[in-house]
DNA sequence: GCCCCAAACAACGA
DNA sequence: CTCGTTGTTTGGGG
């Protein structure tokens, strides 16, 4: 459920709180789903500490200082836990508890948490924020018949784009969602660049300014389309809502249709 | 083109001509697509007879005394031609002279046709003419959530309806094409198979009076509602025109549509 | 909303 | 109109 700016804003938080902290115990719960037995798992990370937290796509990277990195995608209802001491949470998937007393718990009610001890990444897709034009275009050359609503969240092809942020950067950067990749001129394909940058990291730098301690949940009240609460896009246009690639889908008619194939004149069928 | 009533009619008038005839010379054109290489054809051809002919699907089977086993499938344009003495037909894909002088040249303008000796045919689906009740269920219980036109058509499924018959078989069943495989009740089943069995029969019936020495061509201008010469069905309905599964297809309101889902009282999405 | 998988569907070339 | 391959879409389950 959080995207790519509620992750990058937790790992900066979490940064702060368990960088340094040394694993004494991890504790897998059976539940949800791990890339190695658990035993791995606690001998890759008791007794060394965490050396840094980031985002990466829409996973948090915990980086330990004897090398290992351990992924955790939260999926739908996955949540960060820290706790001042020992305190079981509820729905617990995998608990690290540290030298000093503090737990990091991850939970979920639904198990559908995934995570990873040094997944191997062979061919990975960009993240979102190194997208440049060049980039872009090489990557619309692969698919380049693909609706812009489902190429922006295909995590095979941009990491870190979930269905509310594809919304915001597509009105952004005026392209329809309908579009065809493959159709979009030159200045699109630069518009949707721009786009993708300012609207995450816009929401990034909001988050980070009235949400400064958050690990968890997701904040959308400030979206311009992709908000069930307005009716209309900052500009006053009226929001669309349609099921686009099997997405609820948020636009108006700002955003500019690139079709797959012209229109022809006077065409019936 | 042509389709299982053609080509069952084509085996039986070859058969008059070919069974008996020895093979002393083949030639491979280098068009088209053989799964053997041309060699190894002539190996197995040639010195041995013709005991056979017949029909498998859409392909023509030809039944060698020594137990090699060569299919032709002509897919679009392709045919069969007979000729008394050596004359080279145009448009060759493979020639077998025979040992009174007679040749079969298989030729096609586009290459499409495909040759095959002695193929593995592990799990073959039926033909069409195989089919019974039974069976038909036995094949929905695999494929359920297939629209009729595209699962009458699929080779893997069932061997030998092309375009052209699946939309007369369906007329024939009162069944829309755009029906759901899974939701067809018992006796639109039955009527099914019926319908196959029926359509495909006085097809072949037809074909072998009025067409009595034909090996190859096209003869579709009795068709009930496949026909773009007709208006009306023979019951007066009139033909709907539409294309379905990327097929286009011929259809009247005479045939009950089964839909995935019931369609909702006064349902609006 | 998320990811994975399988099945169905569409587009292209031969 | 045909088949095979490939790529894209859709639906279900966890």
């Amino acid at each position: 459920m959080p995207e790519l700016p509620d992750l990058t804003v937790f790992a900066e938080n979490l940064s702060k709180q368990v960088v340094r902290e040394k694993v004494v115990k991890v504790v897998w719960h059976e539940r949800g789903r791990l890339n190695v037995g658990a035993d791995e798992l606690s001998g890759a990370l008791v007794g060394s500490s965490i050396s840094e937290v980031e985002r990466s796509g829409k996973e948090t990277l915990f980086k330990m200082n004897n090398g290992n990195r351990l992924f955790v995608h939260l999926m739908l209802q996955g949540k960060f836990v820290l706790a001042p001491r020992q305190k079981t949470a509820s729905f617990p998937i995998m608990t690290l508890a540290f030298e000093d007393g503090k737990t990091l718990t991850v939970q979920d009610p639904k198990a559908m948490v995934m995570i990873s001890l040094n997944p191997s990444r062979d061919h990975e897709a960009p993240d979102a924020l190194e997208l440049n034009p060049e980039l872009l275009k090489r990557l619309i050359g692969v698919k380049p018949r693909m609706l812009a609503k489902a190429f922006l969240i295909d995590q095979k092809i941009v990491r870190g784009i979930g269905n509310a942020y594809a919304d915001e950067i597509l009105w952004k950067a005026a392209i329809s969602p309908r579009s065809v990749m493959g159709r979009l001129p030159e200045e699109a394909i630069d518009e949707l660049v721009r786009a993708v940058h300012s609207v995450l990291n816009s929401a990034i730098e909001q988050l980070r300014r009235d949400h400064p301690a958050i690990i968890a949940g997701e904040i959308r009240d400030f979206l311009a389309v992709h908000n069930p609460s307005r009716k209309v896009s900052p500009t006053g246009h009226p929001i669309q809502v349609e099921t686009i690639s099997s997405k609820k889908t948020y636009f108006t008619d700002e955003q500019v249709l690139y079709p797959e194939k012209a229109v022809k004149h006077g065409a019936t069928e």
